[in-house]
DNA sequence: TATAGTATTGAATCCGAGC
DNA sequence: CGCTCGGATTCAATACTAT
């Protein structure tokens, strides 16, 4: 839902305590008119104007009010700041929401091309994110480790000895002893997101427009599917785009016509460059699982419907001959399943055929005591069941 | 030279317009003591505890307005400070020096150690940079390009068509002319800079000691040699260590009279830590391949560096012990392989093990004639030389 | 001599106990 | 029920020991 016209007359329409997370990217008082025009020429801008700053200040306190009324307790609000830092509006935000709710200073850094010669070229920008509450929400990202990071903190437990040292944890045999399994590490508040690339098809022409990664950081880490997402200066409607693409409703309020219409065009067809969405074909929906789905889009392959021994053909040959896929299916044995995937691939001429076959408990180690074709080649896939997450298999840069 | 006693009073006796520089690391407004210890268990330790920020904020104004009139008409001056005051410091500052001799908000992030669980990792730090005036020194470093930049960006000249778009410059026969030697990017305001490491033999023992590497790099870009640095917070003295190592001259003032002490003791044998870190980069940690690290990116794992026998261990546990995995390298036979991980992984606890071999026509179906261990699955890899493609499998939505 | 493997420790922060 | 206080947990990066 999208909403042309003044935040401030708009916002007090809404019920109160009915929103999980409002993100804006406000003007910043830079006393210019941003300009910028799309491919055809068409100029989209905003004016950023004022008599003076306490019009501005004046302007924000009573919008940025009327929106702490609309979040819910547990509701969070990111205020994204151009260049420098709006410090008199942190000054605002710290006077509306208490200081003790203020969560983060983000800083989004990104490389980006600039002729700046005398100083340092300013490649970031500043995200403060405040809660409503103490118990707000918050879904921590865990990464990676770093590669200079001992492993043996990660895989033994410690304790303080009597010295009150941190040391290792032995047991009464003297050996060592393993902790729990870890998540990673938590999401820090510096984070590097490329600049929207003048190129990029995400582009649509609109100042100051933010990369759709960005805000679906923010929303993930602050909202979960089915929460409402608020974004009162919603511009060409980036937050609402990534708000759409991760399952969340949203509403968008902007007081320039040409934004509001700019922005209901891109939620037609949300687009992330390199999406995702494109990849999974429409047709297969209808007669793969979820499940398969998953599975098969981890392969550079066609899919095959209606045929109960082949799942999907790789995309390339070998030996000049096509190569069949085939997911063993819940209600089939691995026996059963090899037989079907064999005669098929047999008809269709294959050189080889491949067999995912389900590891589950009681089969794990079986595979090997199974005659497998020569021209077969079984991968498994260590499903829900068995955590052992082998299944989640992500994309690395193009081979 | 160093001088002990409160910076009011000291600054009072030197000479307007004499310094070159001035970098200061004041008290954040944390309200809490600072202290730490050296090898040899002197504590040091200094307050940062006020009866309101008004407080705060008088002490600290009233000493940046007497650093101002040190400053010769060409300097700059350094403030370090975080997320506790540096709203309010900015403002400060921007009505000492004024908002148009504001010049950089510089971020300083790193990696650090913290077991935050609700919120994001506080991993930054800034520094504001102010110059006295308009003409201000500044030496503008040069880096490398990033590896996405077109090369032809670089080589290639280029200049602006009759329609005012820009394009690569063509002489009269229609070939591409070289632009001139591009001397890098210049340095932006974004410093990754690693955080000084409590096992780091740059450390001192004195709190909230920066790394040296920091303070170099301030030093470079806004004086030249010989000029005047001031630290008037110096603490354990790395601003005058850094300033020695540069051939710049240096005063610092302390109030606690240990702080002065331990700074001039630095200052005898003035020492950066050399570690591989600051000296090849982060790079130099990350030894697995490129192939390897295809491999290893479809799983969930934890990648492990300088371990021969294991490269990398599942997140998740399996029996509440970790699993670890290994791909056969190109120069080891597949029974090397096996005895390698068993032992590693026996040596970190581990329920299971994964190996991943390499499967080449000769030795593809060989595997099952090969003892394997109860507790390791072997798993194939069809590589490059099979076309398979096999590998490349992509990340689908959140499983 | 180089490389693999091990032990630390903190401008941190969370959580539960004790007022 | 809101404090503070302390004990437990945390991981990056270094130094050191063993091979």
């Amino acid at each position: 839902m999208i909403f042309n016209g003044d935040c401030l007359d708009i916002l007090a329409t809404f019920e109160s305590e009915s929103v999980d997370m409002i993100y804006l990217d406000p003007p910043f008082f830079t006393q210019k008119t941003q300009k910028l025009s799309d491919k055809n020429g068409k100029i989209y801008k905003f004016k950023d104007t004022w008599s003076s700053r306490k019009e501005y200040l004046a302007f924000m306190k009573a919008r940025i009010l009327s929106m702490k009324k609309l979040l819910k307790p547990t509701g969070s609000l990111f205020l994204h700041c151009d260049t420098s830092a709006s410090w008199h509006l942190k000054i605002l935000l710290d006077e509306i929401f208490g200081e003790t709710n203020f969560r983060s200073e983000i800083i989004w850094c990104y490389k980006r091309w600039s002729n700046s010669q005398n100083g340092l070229l300013p490649n970031h920008q500043t995200i403060f994110l405040y809660s409503k509450t103490k118990n707000f929400k918050f879904n921590t990202i865990y990464g990676d480790y770093s590669p200079t990071t001992n492993i043996d903190q990660i895989l033994q437990e410690r304790e303080r000895d009597k010295f009150g040292k941190a040391v290792y944890k032995k047991n009464s045999n003297g050996e060592i002893v393993s902790g729990k399994a870890k998540k990673g590490v938590p999401l820090s508040d510096v984070w590097e997101i490329p600049f929207l690339n003048p190129k990029a098809k995400e582009r649509t022409g609109y100042p100051t427009q933010k990369p759709v990664e960005l805000l679906e950081r923010i929303i993930k880490i602050s909202t979960d599917k089915g929460d409402l997402v608020l974004d009162p200066f919603c511009g060409s409607g980036t937050t609402l785009v990534s708000a759409k693409l991760l399952g969340r409703k949203f509403v968008g309020i902007d007081i320039s016509k040409d934004a509001v219409e700019m922005a209901q065009k891109r939620l037609i067809t949300p687009f992330k460059t390199d999406s995702t969405l494109l990849r999974v074909g429409v047709d297969s929906y209808k007669t793969k699982t979820e499940r398969e789905l998953k599975i098969l889009s981890q392969f550079e392959c066609d899919i095959v419907q209606r045929n109960r021994g082949i799942d999907a053909f790789l995309k390339k040959h070998y030996l000049g001959l096509p190569v069949a896929l085939k997911i063993q299916k819940e209600n089939e044995t691995i026996l059963e399943a090899i037989n079907l995937l064999q005669n098929a691939g047999e008809k269709k001429k294959c050189s080889f055929t491949v067999l995912i076959y389900s590891k589950n408990e009681n089969s794990m180690f079986l595979a090997d005591e199974i005659s497998v074709p020569k021209n077969m080649i079984l991968l498994p896939v260590l499903d829900e069941n068995l955590n052992f997450e082998l299944q989640k298999r992500s994309a690395v840069s193009p081979f």
